[in-house]
Order: C-alpha cells, then structure tokens, then sequence
DNA sequence: GATCTACTGTACCGGCGGTATGGTTTTCAC
DNA sequence: GTGAAAACCATACCGCCGGTACAGTAGATC
C-alpha cells in the first residue's frame, strides 16, 4: 500500500509548511486537504485528529534534523583528526547550508510548539524535549572532546556553552524572521563559531595551528 | 473614565498570560471575557478585532521590556564608570532578573507573534521588528563604547555579538520552556556575559583588573 | 436633565474541528 | 481473477468560536 504513505507525506509536508507560516492554531485542516486535493474523511483516515498531526509533525522534523546534524557532523570528521578543527568546520558546514536556503529557513517546529504546549499532550512535548536534550548533548560531547586536547577557558561550563548553540540557532531563526533577513541566522552560526574558537584559543593566535591539515576558514 | 482603562489593563493581562501559554491562535476571546467578567460586547467596545488586541499586546510587552532594559542599563552605568564592567554589571541583574522569576520567564511576545505573522497585519510585525532593533542597537552601544576602551578580539563583528544576545535570550526562554527548567535563561545570560568578557580579555587575566572599584563577580 | 462612557443582552452568521456512517475505488496477495 | 484489505469519497451533523448588529442601560460628567 504505497500510496497511502504518499498521500500522509503530502498532508505533513503542506500542514509542516502552514504551521511555520502561521502557527499551529491557525493551521486549519480544511486548507491542508484542499491544497492536498483530499476530502475531510481522507484527512482523519491518516490521522484520527489534529494532535496527532501534531505529533507525527514533530517526529518528522526531528528525524530530519537529526539527519543533518548526521551528516554535517560526519563530514566535520572526515574533514580533520583534531576535534577542535573538526567541530569548526562542522560548524562553517551548518552555516553555509543555512546562508544557502533561497528564502531563509523555513522556521524551528520546536520553538511553534513550545510556545503552543497548553494545546498538544504530553507525547508531542516530550519528544521536542527529548530531541533538544539529544542535540544538546550532542553538542557537549564535541566539545568535551576538544577539551580533553585543548585546556578550555575557566569559568565557562561547556553544558552551557552547548545548549548556547541551540539557543543561537533558534534565537537566530527567529530574528531572521522578525528582521526580515535571512543571513542572520548563517552570521549567528559563525559568530557561535568565533566563541569555541576563542573558548579554546585563550593566549596567541600562534598557539592556534591545526594538527591536522585543513584549514576551516 | 478611569473605569475603562482598568477593564482594558484586566482584558490585556489576562489576553498576555493565556498568548503566551497556549499562542495567539488558541487564545479565544471567550475565555478571556469569562475571566475578565465581562461579556462580548464588552470587549469588542474595547478592540475592535483581535488584531487589535494583538497590536495592545504587543506595544504593552515592548514598553515593559522598554522599561526593564532602561532599568538595569541604569544601573550598571550608576554602578561603575569602566565601560566593560558596567555591561557586565548588567547583564548579571538582568541573569538575577530572570532568575528570580518564580515560574520561569512567561515567554517572549515577540517570538509568538513572530511564529504567527500571517494572523495580523503588517503593524503587528513592523512594531515587534522595531523593537528587536531598538534592543540590538542598545546592545551594540553597549559594546561600542567598550570597544573604544578595550581592544576587542579580532575576527568577531559587534553588532552580531548585540545581535547573538538577542538570540540567546529569546533561544533561552525557549529552552527554559521546552526542557522544563527554568534556571537555562540565567544561565545562558551568564554564559554570554562570560562571552563579552573573552571578547574583551583576550591575553592573561590579570590585564582585565577594572580600572574603577565596583567588581562584578 | 442631557450627554457621554462603559458597558449588558440577545440574536445571528460562517468557518472550523471533529464525529458518524455508509459507499466506492485502488492495490496487493494468493 | 478474485477477494479482502487499504485508501479513500460523500453527506450530514454538532458545538465552539470570531465577529457583527443592534437595542438597552447604569453611572459619571457637564
């Protein structure tokens, strides 16, 4: 039965792009099944009602975030030895594709839904927490990994500094929006970029040299 | 007529907390008249729509933000003449600030509204965005005028440092929320206020003694 | 006593989320 | 090729909500 999965792709695809334009409140499911070009009966046949659109919105998206933390994280890797140099460029690769979407980024789900908790169950805020809590983490180990090489800079706590990058990214997302202009969420990723950089350069610049070869700048 | 300007403060308040906890969408205004005691007719005497009453929101949670940054600028100014140390000053009232809120921070305005454009007019969004930049430009001054004292680390662009502030305060309330503690705000102000002391201090910390008396650690 | 402010009361409309129920087509397994 | 399950469509209906319209009224103000 392929085509049942596509037509539920459809419905989450046309709903995911309404909810970040207008919040999920204003998300009426009557628009999603005329663009989707489906009845009523067809909507509540894939989903029984509107939180677990919500849910299943939330699932997809964090499913491709992780992806792209996947890849871009990976690739940071294959690119140098040294964890430091590594996360740097991770970093510049997360920039470059969030300076490359032709109209901004499209908006964080996490951050709609957080500030719609009162409307969904447990089950949709548990997995947003539960995908912020990951990334964090995520974040936290690249940087105690550079700190087991590099003595990092007194006084600044590395889970902070973690959950710092995920608060630039939505803080940047949303200024973005709120400005009007999409490149500040790809300058507040590399301004991200200069702390770690100063986070674990605290003398000479000298002393800053990659171990390994490629230059992240 | 005092009595009007109390029934539409009472209509606000109670607008603010239910935005804030659920969005702008779910937000119906018969819940708000039900606890406002009034009825329908009431509040349409007072807003003519709900755009109005967004549009209320919105300038009432920028004068209050208005005055809070006036209020904790002040202070930092009054508490010491070294450019560096004042803002650093600051940005621990405005860590305490937050920190003392019982709940946790309520949420920002501007990032739900900002996640809900399409539901208002263009004045909504023009009086958030305004705002946004008022507060950037005032973080960037800020930085400016330590910048002229103390040599400011290479490679990192002030006003994308105000900017970052920004974002990690709205970012901060976002996370307070979603991960259920509210404790990440202060933190994460304090992790940036860390940051502007890197950005200023970059050689040994003993050429970052304050020129004048009052310490702010 | 007239006027204005600040509402109340009632009645109504259309859109939307959601339910119910029954029918129809498409797809795949055998 | 057939039968059953999957993937819908059609219709009718409910209750909530935003919004409109309009008539009336208690109290402060002049």
């Amino acid at each position: 039965m392929r085509k049942g999965a596509e037509t539920r792709e459809r419905i989450l695809e046309i709903a995911e792009a309404s909810v970040l334009a207008k919040g999920f409140g204003a998300t009426s499911i009557e628009e999603v099944i005329a663009e989707a070009g489906i009845t009523k009966s067809g909507f509540f046949y894939h989903f029984k009602d509107k939180n677990e659109l919500a849910r299943a919105l939330m699932l997809r998206y964090v499913e491709e975030n992780d992806r792209i933390f996947d890849d871009v994280f990976h690739r940071g890797r294959q690119l140098s030895d040294d964890p430091l140099q590594s996360f740097l460029i991770t970093l510049k690769l997360l920039a470059e594709l969030m300076g490359d979407l032709p109209n901004g980024h499209p908006g964080c789900l996490i951050a709609t839904f957080t500030y719609q908790e009162r409307l969904f169950d447990r089950t949709v805020r548990d997995i947003a927490a539960a995908a912020v809590r990951s990334w964090n983490g995520r974040f936290r180990d690249a940087l105690n990994e550079i700190a087991a090489v590099y003595p990092a800079r007194k006084g600044m706590d590395l889970d902070d500094v973690a959950i710092m990058f995920s608060c630039v990214i939505d803080g940047g997302i949303i200024m973005s929006r709120g400005l009007g202009d999409p490149r500040v969420l790809e300058r507040q990723i590399l301004a991200f970029r200069n702390v770690v950089k100063m986070l674990f350069a605290p003398a000479a610049p000298e002393i800053m040299q990659p171990p390994t070869a490629v230059a992240a700048e």
